[in-house]
DNA sequence: CACACCAGTTGTCCTGTGCAACCAGGCCGC
DNA sequence: GCGGCCTGGTTGCACAGGACAACTGGTGTG
């Protein structure tokens, strides 16, 4: 049973923390390994980058840097090796010299929807036997969990500055 | 409320299905940096190594190895820097000369303490406004989806490849 | 113009990880 | 009892990811 009892006395709540915390590390251990092995052709941090640019249309390597939490050397390298295997493409913002505004080629984008639908259906097989009251709300749960992260916090403070 | 309304025909799961990959990838993929930021001194790995020495009160590397889904090589270093900063020590086994059961030193069992303290803060303020229901609940979810075989996953997902 | 600032690249370093080769201790069948 | 196989562990090697700092070149402001 998923829910259990719950006391009143927040003993409940504590002991729910604590393994909130536990499976989260544990969770968060394992992700990149089995990210990486179930696809090959795209790291975990790539596949992010990628659907960020497909969702935003286009940005410059600093909004990822931003976006992902990543110091834009490493964004620059990533990029520099999605660009290398033709998913990426940059163009000279004719506006502002220093800036390369980057953009999803046709192969980047059809490589993302393929990771992306491989990934959606490894995500489907694992939460077959769930009753859609317990996915919607354990959906519920992890953005706001998510939610609360500084970083999440500050992206959405960067995006209502546009 | 977190779990808003859910439609019958299964629309609302599929969405959820999809929100949770993409909560949890955003998750993994920010949680290493973070974990490290917040323990400069316990990186996760090691972190979860001591918790599964306190936890079964000493065990062998390769147990580790199987229980962290790590190579028995990692382990063997994660091991060796911990036995080098006196956090962990080990005891030749005088039934089996092969195996070197592992335990936390004092000091391992100090920091390991005052590691997870910290880190438990943080969960709670991050949780501390969450209905203790939900508590439970999201607890319940997070054991049941970690719980799903990570092979069973993968093997779905080399099937799915081919 | 000079100087501060910003986007991006590159050099260097460190950590974590896996794979494969290897060593050493045990177990088994003959 | 002894060679072959299994198993726990270590080590060599390669590589990815990531940070930091130094640098280049474009922008803007005094």
């Amino acid at each position: 049973m998923i829910g259990e009892a719950v006391a009143a006395d927040g003993t409940a709540a504590l002991r729910a923390v604590e393994t909130i915390q536990r499976e989260m590390t544990a969770f968060a251990r394992r992700a990149r390994a089995v990210a990486g092995r179930m696809h090959p052709e795209l790291s975990l941090v790539a596949y992010t980058l990628l659907g960020h640019l497909e969702e935003r249309g286009g940005c410059r390597a600093t909004d990822l840097a931003a976006h992902c939490a990543l110091d834009k050397s490493t964004v620059s390298r990533q990029v520099a090796a999605l660009r290398r295997a033709g998913l990426v493409e940059r163009r000279a913002d004719p506006q502002d010299h220093r800036v390369q505004v980057l953009h999803l080629t046709d192969p980047g984008r059809r490589t993302l929807d393929r990771v992306t639908e491989s990934r959606r259906a490894a995500f489907r097989e694992r939460l077959k036997d769930w009753p859609e009251e317990d996915l919607v709300r354990f959906a519920g749960y992890l953005v706001r969990y998510n939610a609360a992260s500084p970083e999440q916090a500050e992206e959405a403070a960067a995006r209502r500055e546009e």
